[in-house]
DNA sequence: ATAATCATTCCAGCAGATGGAAGGTCAAGG
DNA sequence: CCTTGACCTTCCATCTGCTGGAATGATTAT
C-alpha cells in the first residue's frame, strides 16, 4: 500500500503522513525502491490518529493514546484520564471564546455602521478604561 | 519613553513591542544611542493592539483596524463588517468546539476508567465508523 | 571602577502542518 | 524505444504570533 492509498484509507493528506512519519508517529517499511509501504496495522495507525486529532487532541496526546491503545496491559482509567484533562482544556476555551463573543457582540452593538467616523469599536479599542461588555 | 515603560503602558512584553516593530505595526523613533523612543502615539496604538488581540483579531486585521482608526474620512460600516466577520469566526470556532465537546464527553461516559484495558474511547477511535457521539 | 540593570540585534524554536522545488520511478501509448 | 503523465522521494521555506536565549552595548548606582 503506497502513500496515497494510505491517505485514501485514513483522510489524511499525503504531507501530513509523511509529517507523521518524520516524528515517529508511524514507521511505514519502505520498498526496493524507497517508496513507503504502508501495512493494516500502519493504516490502522493513521485512522486513529485521523479521529483522535479531529477530537482535538494534541500530537502528544496522540502519542500517548497510540501507545495505549497497542498496550494491551493497559488501564482504561489511564486513557480517561487522558480524555478529561482534554475535554477540561476545551471547556476553558469555550468559556474564553465565549466570553469574547459577547464583548464583541457588545461592541458591534454600539457601533452604527454608517458612512461616518464615529465608532464604539473602534473608541473602546482606543479609549482609557478597559474593553467593556 | 523607553521600551520598558512603552510595555508597562500598553501592557504588552517587550519582546512583543519589537516584534509589532519589525512587522510594521508601530514604528518608534530612535535615540542617539539606538534606544527606541516612544511617543504617546505609539502607546496609544501599542494599547489600541493589546485590546485588538484580546479580542481574537488577528494581526492583519489589527493592522486594517488600526489603518481605520488613524483614518478620519473611515467610515463606521467598514469597522463593523471586520468585526462582524471575526465574529462569525469566533461563532464557527465556538460551534466546532461544542460539537467536538459532545463527541468528547459521550466517549468518556461510556469509558469505565478501571484498572482493565477495555476502553470505549480507543475503541471508538480505532472502530471502524466514524466517531460517534 | 564595577556591578546591576537597562537596551540592542540575531537566531532558534513552539504546534502542526502545508507548499513548492528538484529529482527518481513506473505504467501505458505510439 | 521513447515520451508523457502520474506517481513517489527529500529538503527547505512558510504560515501565526510570539517567546527564549545568547552576545553585546549603554546607563546608572555605588
Amino acid at each position: 500500500m503506497n502513500i496515497s492509498d494510505a491517505s485514501q484509507a485514513s483522510g489524511l493528506p499525503n504531507k501530513t503522513i509523511r509529517y507523521y512519519e518524520t516524528i515517529g508517529l508511524v514507521a511505514p517499511a519502505r520498498t526496493a525502491n524507497g517508496y513507503r509501504d504502508f501495512s493494516d496495522a500502519d493504516t490502522e495507525r493513521l485512522t486513529f490518529l485521523a479521529r483522535a486529532r479531529g477530537l482535538g487532541f494534541s500530537i502528544e496526546e496522540c502519542r500517548a493514546l497510540l501507545s495505549l491503545y497497542n498496550d494491551t496491559a493497559r488501564s482504561s482509567a489511564e486513557v480517561k484520564r487522558l480524555a478529561n484533562g482534554h475535554l477540561a482544556r476545551i471547556d476553558d476555551r469555550i468559556a474564553q471564546m465565549q466570553a469574547l463573543r459577547g464583548t464583541l457582540q457588545a461592541l458591534l452593538a454600539r457601533c452604527q455602521g454608517d458612512d461616518g467616523p464615529d465608532c464604539a469599536i473602534l473608541d473602546s479599542l482606543a479609549g482609557g478604561g478597559p474593553v467593556r461588555a
